[in-house]
DNA sequence: TTGAAAGCGCTAACAA
DNA sequence: TTGTTAGCGCTTTCAA
């Protein structure tokens, strides 16, 4: 059997709350016992049930992770990111990827409550804001990452990506470009439909004009993108120039250009957003918007960790500033 | 407060032992009854705590995923394969990255133990088997995806590295290369081991001959293998051809490449190993050597299952048969 | 400085 | 078919 607490306590000779109080460091315990049990422990190898601990009030030490795909590199990153600040204070992480989909959101939550996690990270779309309330209401704790909601009161951080679309308007106006598309995943996503209302206000600054149609809407795949690009690609009225709201549909349209002979940057210029290990790695490398994914991390699992130490404590929304990385999918529009 | 089994069975005017019954579907209990208290738990939102049942010796429904990096596409895709198999069965993943350290491995295993998980999936190098054999001593259920070690008895799976490294070598020497290097992570990586051992009787197996001097090891980071391949290709007596033993040093291989000045894949093959999203997006796409990462994962998660139900099974190493990709980073050696 | 005992929410005999 | 009760391993008063 697994060695208890009753084990070192019988092996010590001592009761098992004298053995609690040299664990948890609390109680007066003289220095001559507190050694000697640390010394049974460690020879019975004894290791304290987080599971029973939990049970008697106290935290669980893990949280939840909801994104919507571990396999996104983007979400990958912000994962890592999170998991080694959570390490470094001894929370584990359990990751739950949503696909985005609600009913797979209200299943990990319902379960990750059933494991009493201490607070849940949300990094994923939520179209039914009545999930997250549900959470307010049995007071589980959670903040958003990279996602966020205006209908609540929550701790969010997010990159500005209102200024990441103006970021990259500006830099392909100056490049001289005038005819525009957008790639953006859903619409309900509320940092895309700010990444394009940047980009919108990027262009009508320089009072380039900007016609909604050309905003075509598609998963967040690569295949969708490269699909999606495909017939845009086909238009008469062809743009120079492409904003992806992610480096995932930026690649699949520098797929579509392939296929049909359209070369980037020469006679397509194509912005991504994110610049996870993919943007460096794409023929040709993509000049993407940078989001600050160890700073989110960190900063969102530190907003956690404050509001489960003080639930009271005042809201905030973290605004980080992406950076426009220049690599080569962008270039002089041709005339 | 959060409402317990006691509130709905107070509610219901029974008792708990009633109530453990519906919520199990023991025991025999009056369709009325049942149906009842179904309502009353869901009128209450009575979420049952899985804290407490695991404390009563029942599972905790969760795994351990040691993994060296989840930032790591190949390692990501591994768990997204993992956890969609796992949530199947009600199963939650934390997952663990350990950057290859023993330390940190040891750290994450007594954290997962003290979390009393149902068991762990390792697929991160452990260079000091006794802390594997410390699982097995308390009996906690593991299985190992991805790396292996012959050392222990213990469920595996693994593609088939030796076959991969072949697949690669008579690649590059059907196209008419003889001067070749490797570029490997850590050779304490058996599955890196297997793929050079792999390579070099391809290469046997034609009569062409190739020199030990022409491995080099370096970390599983692109940028590390940009560094070594940089050095690599200072030779006088360059390659032809470069068989890397994942992705990420494959992509290295190319920035380096093209540092220096050399077309791949006109003066230089590269051959990647793993077939993550990374190889169908770089440039050029990397041809390289497909590992079945979904089956894998399933495969992993089915046989660890396997070990909870049924601890005294036959220990199996399941071994999937990789398959080489053709992309266009390899082509005709130059005479 | 130490210990006895109650109780966290649940399961599983065992009784009724 | 339903209920009583004894734990699971731990923390935490309260007493000693």
């Amino acid at each position: 059997m697994k060695t208890t607490i009753y084990d070192v306590a019988k092996q010590a000779g001592v009761s098992i709350a004298t053995v609690s109080k040299v664990i948890s460091g609390k109680g007066k315990i003289s220095k001559k016992r507190r050694e000697q049990i640390l010394k049974i422990m460690e020879e019975l190898n004894y290791q304290p049930s987080m599971i029973a601990s939990a049970l008697v009030g106290k935290k669980t030490y893990t949280i939840g992770l909801l994104i919507p795909d571990i396999s996104n590199p983007f979400f990958a990153e912000i994962a890592r990111a999170i998991e080694d600040q959570a390490h470094q204070s001894g929370y584990s992480i359990i990751i739950c990827s949503t696909d985005n989909k609600d009913e797979r959101v209200e299943r990990y939550i319902s379960l990750l409550e059933q494991k009493s996690v201490d607070g849940i990270i949300i990094g994923t779309g939520v179209e039914n804001i009545e999930i997250l309330r549900r959470l307010e209401t049995r007071s589980i704790p959670f903040v958003m990452i990279s996602r966020e909601s205006t209908a609540l009161a929550v701790d969010t951080v997010v990159s500005d990506d209102y200024i990441g679309g103006i970021l990259a308007a500006q830099h392909l106006a100056e490049l001289g470009h005038r005819r525009f598309a957008i790639l953006s995943e859903n619409l309900k996503v509320s940092s895309s439909r700010e990444r394009i209302r940047g980009f919108k206000q990027g262009l009508s600054d320089m009072n380039i004009p900007f016609d909604d149609k050309n905003i075509v809407i598609c998963d967040y795949r690569v295949e969708e993108g490269r699909r999606c690009a495909y017939e845009l690609l086909q238009y008469t009225e062809k743009p120079t120039a492409i904003f992806c709201c992610n480096d995932l549909l930026a690649i699949g349209a520098i797929q579509a250009a392939k296929q049909l002979g359209i070369k980037v940057p020469d006679a397509l210029s194509i912005v991504g957003f994110d610049d996870t290990i993919l943007a460096s790695v794409t023929d040709p490398p993509l000049t993407t918007i940078a989001q600050p994914i160890d700073r989110m991390g960190k900063q969102a699992f530190n907003l956690l960790i404050d509001n489960l130490m003080n639930s009271e404590s005042v809201k905030q929304r973290i605004v980080l500033r992406p950076e426009l990385i220049i690599r080569q999918s962008t270039q002089h529009a041709k005339r």
